[in-house]
DNA sequence: CTGTTAGCGCCTTCAC
DNA sequence: GTGAAGGCGCTAACAG
C-alpha cells in the first residue's frame, strides 16, 4: 500500500498549503502570507483565505516552516528538575509569556547523568531552537561551549555564573548580603552569627553582609560552613557549634531555608524562642518553610519576575536581531520577607 | 550581506549532512543511515561517519529529517500548570523514559485561558509530534475533536475520563473508595462521614465508599458535598456541618487532602485530638501535608508509576504501528497511607 | 550494503 | 498586493 510518507491517517492526504489554496481560490503564497503576515494582504484574500482554513481543518507545518525560514518558534528550557522545584514560578510565568507571543517550548531535565546532559542539548540543538533558557547549571564545560558554538540565543537565569554566554537574568547576592545586614541591623539586631553553605554565591553572600556590618562598626560575626548539600542536620550542627561559643548571637543567617530549619529545629530543643531568644533568617523562601515555621524570616527571590525577564529578554533578541550587545545583565531584585513578630 | 537563511552564526555555513559525507568519503545517505540506524551499514562505513561527525561538530536538523521522514521524535505534554503540581512526578519520569528512548518533550500548560487552550494544540499540533499526552483534562470538546481528526496518538493520564479518546492511564476510582472502606473497617471504625466535592471523580469514589460500607452492614454515611474548588473553608464548614447532627462520625473521609486539611483545622479548633477523638483520611498525598499534618492519613497516587506507564504505552504504539487497538486502558493502582498511630 | 532519484511543505527572492 | 521559481536538509523508495 503506497501510502505517503507525511499521511496522518487512513487514507486522508495531508492537508497542505497547496489545498487551503485551490479551496479559496489563491496561490500557495498567499495563503502562507495570509496566516504569518495578515497585513501584507488585501482584506478580500485574507477572509478568502480564513474561509479556507476553516473549512479544511488545515493545520500548518511548523516543521517545514522552519526548514525553509529558519525560524522554529521554538524555545529550549533546560532545568534540574520539575519536581518540587523551587523553579517552577519561573518556568511557568515564562512559558506563559512566550505562548503569548506564539512561542513553543521544549522542556530539558539536566538533573540527572551529566554525560547525557551532552545528549539532550545535542538533540534539542537539532530542532533548530530559536532560543534556549538555562535555568540552574549547565554542567559539562563542553556543553557550555557547543551552546557558544551554536550561535543560538542564550539566556540564563537564576544561577548567576560569573562569565554568561549571552544574556543572564537573576540578582545580585552581594545586594543581598549588604540588604539583609541593613534590614537586620535597622531593627536593632547587633550581634550576628552566620550558618553558610560552602557555596560559591553562598558564601558571596555571607562576605557582603559581613562587609556591611563592618561597615556599621559592629562587631565581627561568627561564621559556621557547612559542607553541601545543604541538610537539616548540617544547620544544627551549625548552631550547636555557634552556641558553643561564649558571645551568643541574637540572630543567625543562614544561606539556605533549609539550613535555617535545621537551626529551628535545635534551637527549639533547647527551649529557645524564636524570634524573641534567638531569630532566624533563610534564603529562598520555599513555600514549606512559610508553613512549617511561620516565625522564619527570609529573603525572597521573585521566580515569577524573572520568568518574565527571561521572556522579555528573549523576545527583544529575536525581534531586534543578532547585532545587539551580548552579555546583557538583568537584576530583578529580591525581597525581604520579615516574619518575626518584632 | 548575502548571508543563507539557515546559517548557524558570522559567516559559518550551516553543517549538513553533505558535508559530512563528503569529509566521510561517503555518501550522504550513508551518513543519514548510519546516524539513524546503525545496524544497517557496515562497520567500516559507521565509523567513517562517527569520525567525519566529532571532527565538524555536525548537529542533524531533526525539522528537515522530520518532514521528510514523517518522524519527528517530538511527544507533546499538556497539563494544567507546572508549580506546585501534583503531577510533577508523572511528568517527570514520563520525560526520563522518553528521553532515554530518544523522545524530546513540549510542553503545553493548559490550566489557565480555556480559550487559548486551541490554540496552543494547534501550534503543537502544527510541529507534527508523534504522540500526545494529556496530563489532567482537556478543557474544549472542539480541542479534544480535533485531537482525534488529527490521527496522533494520544494518552489521556491521571484524570480518568468515560470514554478515552485513544490510550489511558490511570486508576479506579470505584477501586479507591472500596479500598478506603475496606481499610478502614478493617482497624474498627464503624461512624463514617465524608466531605467531598462536587466533582465526578471524587463522587464515583464515594459511592463506592458507601456501597461497601453497606455491603458490610454499617449504618447510613453521612455526606456533605462541597462546591468546587476545594479550600480549606469548605473543609472547615463540612466537618461543622457533620457535627451538627446528633450522630458524631468517628471518621471523615475527604475527597481530596484539601478539605482534608480544613477538616483538621476546625477538629484543632474544637480541641479535637486526631486521631483519637475524629480520624481524618484524604486523597491525593500532596506533600505538604505530609508535613503539616503528620496524622492525616490519605491515599497517595504513584504518579510516578503514572508516568512510566504513559511512557510506555507510547513507546510500544510507536514500535508497533497505528493497526493496534486502541482505547487500552492500564490500572496503575494506587496506596493507602495510614498515618495513624491507632 | 550502498547510491541515485525525488520529493516532504513551506518560505525566500525576485519579478510583475 | 500577488505570483513563479528554487531550495531549506533530510529520508523513502527503488536500483545496483
Amino acid at each position: 500500500m503506497p501510502k505517503k510518507p507525511g499521511a496522518v491517517s487512513s487514507g486522508k492526504k495531508t492537508l497542505t498549503l497547496i489545498d487551503v489554496a485551490k479551496v479559496a481560490g489563491v496561490s500557495p503564497i498567499t495563503v502562507s502570507r495570509a496566516l504569518s503576515r495578515p497585513e501584507v494582504v488585501s482584506q478580500q484574500a485574507r477572509e478568502k483565505v480564513i474561509a479556507a482554513v476553516r473549512q479544511t481543518g488545515y493545520v500548518s507545518n511548523m516543521l517545514a516552516g522552519g526548514l525553509a525560514g529558519s525560524k522554529t518558534r521554538l524555545v529550549a528550557i533546560f532545568l534540574p528538575t520539575i519536581a518540587n522545584s523551587i523553579f517552577a514560578d519561573t518556568v511557568q510565568a515564562l512559558m506563559d509569556r512566550l505562548a503569548q507571543a506564539g512561542y513553543q517550548t521544549l522542556l530539558g531535565l539536566t538533573g540527572y547523568c551529566a554525560e547525557q546532559e551532552e545528549k539532550l542539548l545535542e538533540a534539542v540543538l537539532g530542532r533548530r531552537p530559536d532560543g534556549i533558557v538555562l535555568i540552574g547549571t549547565l554542567h559539562t564545560a563542553a556543553s557550555r561551549l557547543r551552546l557558544a558554538q551554536s550561535g543560538v540565543p542564550v539566556v540564563e537565569a537564576w544561577d548567576l555564573s560569573d562569565d554568561p554566554l549571552d544574556m543572564l537574568v537573576g540578582f545580585s547576592h552581594e545586594a543581598v548580603g549588604q540588604a539583609t545586614a541593613r534590614h537586620l541591623t535597622a531593627k536593632g539586631y547587633q550581634r550576628f552569627a552566620v550558618v553558610t553553605l560552602d557555596d560559591p554565591r553562598g558564601l558571596r553572600r555571607t562576605d557582603s553582609l559581613i562587609a556591611e556590618l563592618e561597615r556599621q562598626g559592629l562587631q565581627p560575626v561568627r561564621v559556621h560552613v557547612a559542607a553541601a548539600p545543604a541538610t537539616l542536620a548540617g544547620g544544627r550542627e551549625g548552631l550547636r557549634q555557634l552556641l558553643d561559643q561564649a558571645h551568643t548571637p541574637q540572630i543567625v543567617v543562614c544561606s539556605s531555608d533549609t539550613l535555617a530549619q535545621g537551626v529551628l529545629a535545635e534551637a527549639a530543643s533547647r527551649h529557645l524562642r524564636v524570634p524573641q531568644d534567638l531569630a532566624v533568617m533563610g534564603f529562598g523562601d520555599l513555600s514549606s518553610a512559610a508553613h512549617v515555621f511561620p516565625a522564619l524570616s527570609t529573603v525572597r527571590v521573585d521566580g515569577q519576575k524573572i520568568g518574565e525577564q527571561v521572556a522579555l529578554a528573549l523576545l527583544e533578541r529575536f525581534t531586534s536581531g543578532p547585532e545587539q550587545p551580548c552579555a546583557v545583565r538583568i537584576d530583578t531584585g529580591f525581597t525581604l520577607i520579615d516574619r518575626h513578630s518584632t
